[in-house]
DNA sequence: TTGACAAATGACCGATTAGTCATTAGTATA
DNA sequence: TATACTAATGACTAATCGGTCATTTGTCAA
């Protein structure tokens, strides 16, 4: 488990000063400190570590992003926050944001791109989510343009991150873009991503988890993990997964009790969505 | 000429689909029905290949922007047939759009690096010029920031025709981003991309063009074309940038002789540019 | 038909790659 | 200490890569 940990840490270093294709695995045991027999028996192949990487490193981000959006901040504060929330991690993670926002060698790989795509949906709705929470139904034709619009500007000013390290004032562009948000919300009139758009381009990589799937997910958390009260909180939800008993108060309270540590985080996000809480 | 054109072609395509490492020097020659041997008599390695191919690509599309924002186009049409001609360049070329604005491999090679870079600043320069014409002094204090967000709306937008080709309303969509342009300059407040910080970001790789390069350049596009009004035009260019004598008018009729053949315009851009016309 | 030249070929080369596996080192139990 | 087991090693392989170059093919004028 720690092997594996520190195999992708190194390794996103390298990728992200060569890139995937050109970094050998070689290189990658080398600054490990370890023989590359040691690699495989962490990863069956070197496509696995990126898959692996993907998943680690996008469920964070995709994870940070929703906790923030469900938080019970107030509505003045609450896009402020959220955008200083993605540009810290952005600065934080400023090797892992160059290897999967830029690097899309990984979408030319069949399995990454429907990943990748899944998990920028989840972001997606994530958004959407705040926006309903935040405009209620003043903005319900507009609502998925506001949400590509946001989406632009993480892409356009995350380059001030990604290209240079030139210190930033946070707090000054989140509200800079809060106030941008705002301004487009309030004032959009000509729609064009309509909720058919939705539809159309997130139909090819729709699947929900499933009730199979997510116990699988589960499962894998569990038999890394020593007792505790996150582990028998898990444990209760896995129960729940397979025949739900517990009213919803109860599940969110233990999802709850998972949400907060970092290796249970997303499929806390997960099991949240399944319950439909 | 047409040799290095179809390797270009097919390159584009296999890169497109598989990305710039994945793709081998023999599946180009194959898909273009030439040995391996004439693919060197074209380019003297893969690389020097995937350079050309970024000039050529992103210069068409830095001018065709520039065009569009120095054409005499009253203002209230501008910022939609600017989108308009963007999205257009987006549907025709998805697939270099795909290799050049989304594999960041070419960032990892420091020479490509500093030419991307270069171009995304001369059309960061096009669009504040723009808005310049556009707004006159109504903005100077968050014209970066209205570019920033320009440039995020078409990173978003651009997604619906790079990842699917659902058939899409230009028209439409040049409004709505036009108005969306239009609300964030008249309304945004709170600037954050300041001048100083735009001087911070593009003083690594500032090097203008030097009358000795720009001479260069110049005949590199003399060498391969043929007698024709264009040529004597930019011959003409040629002896005036050594030798400065022809009033702005006549200088800027002869750049516009040349401006219009897809194969001079990036030249025509760059004296123009040296000229200050 | 010949000869001179350029264009094009593809077998070949050294280097590098992802992945394997016989072997060794390390550790816990008896 | 002896035994049994896993963790870790790195020399090795087969395949593929970018790039070369002796050779062949095609195209002219003489």
């Amino acid at each position: 488990m720690l092997k594996k940990q520190l195999i992708m840490e190194k390794a996103l270093e390298l990728f992200s000063e060569q890139g995937f294709e050109s970094t050998s695995v070689q290189q990658i045991t080398e600054r490990c400190g370890i023989s590359k027999g040691a690699f495989y028996l962490s990863f069956k192949t070197k496509d696995e570590l990126l898959i692996s990487m993907v998943e680690y490193y996008l469920q964070q981000f995709v994870t940070d992003v929703d906790q923030v959006v469900r938080s019970s901040l107030s509505k003045d504060i609450i896009l402020v926050e959220f955008y200083k929330s993605i540009f810290q991690a952005f600065k934080n993670h400023a090797a892992s944001a160059r290897v999967f926002f830029n690097e899309k060698v990984l979408l030319t790989k069949k399995e990454l791109f429907q990943k990748i795509i899944a998990y920028d949906l989840e972001m997606s709705k994530s958004i959407v989510y705040m926006l309903e929470q935040l405009y209620q139904d003043e903005l319900h034709e507009t609502k998925y343009d506001v949400m590509y619009c946001i989406k632009g500007f993480m892409k356009s000013y995350s380059e001030l991150f990604i290209f240079s390290d030139i210190p930033l004032d946070l707090d000054q562009l989140a509200k800079s873009l809060a106030e941008k948000t705002e301004i487009i919300a309030r004032h959009t009139t000509i729609p064009f991503i309509t909720e058919e758009l939705i539809q159309l381009t997130t139909k090819p990589c729709n699947e929900e988890f499933s009730q199979e799937s997510l116990l699988e997910l589960i499962e894998q958390h569990l038999v890394g993990s020593e007792d505790s009260i996150e582990r028998e909180s898990l444990e209760l939800l896995k129960f729940q997964v397979e025949n739900p008993t517990y009213s919803k108060p109860i599940l969110k309270g233990l999802i709850e009790n998972i949400r907060l540590q970092p290796d249970y985080s997303w499929v806390a996000y997960v099991i949240a969505k399944y319950f439909n809480i």
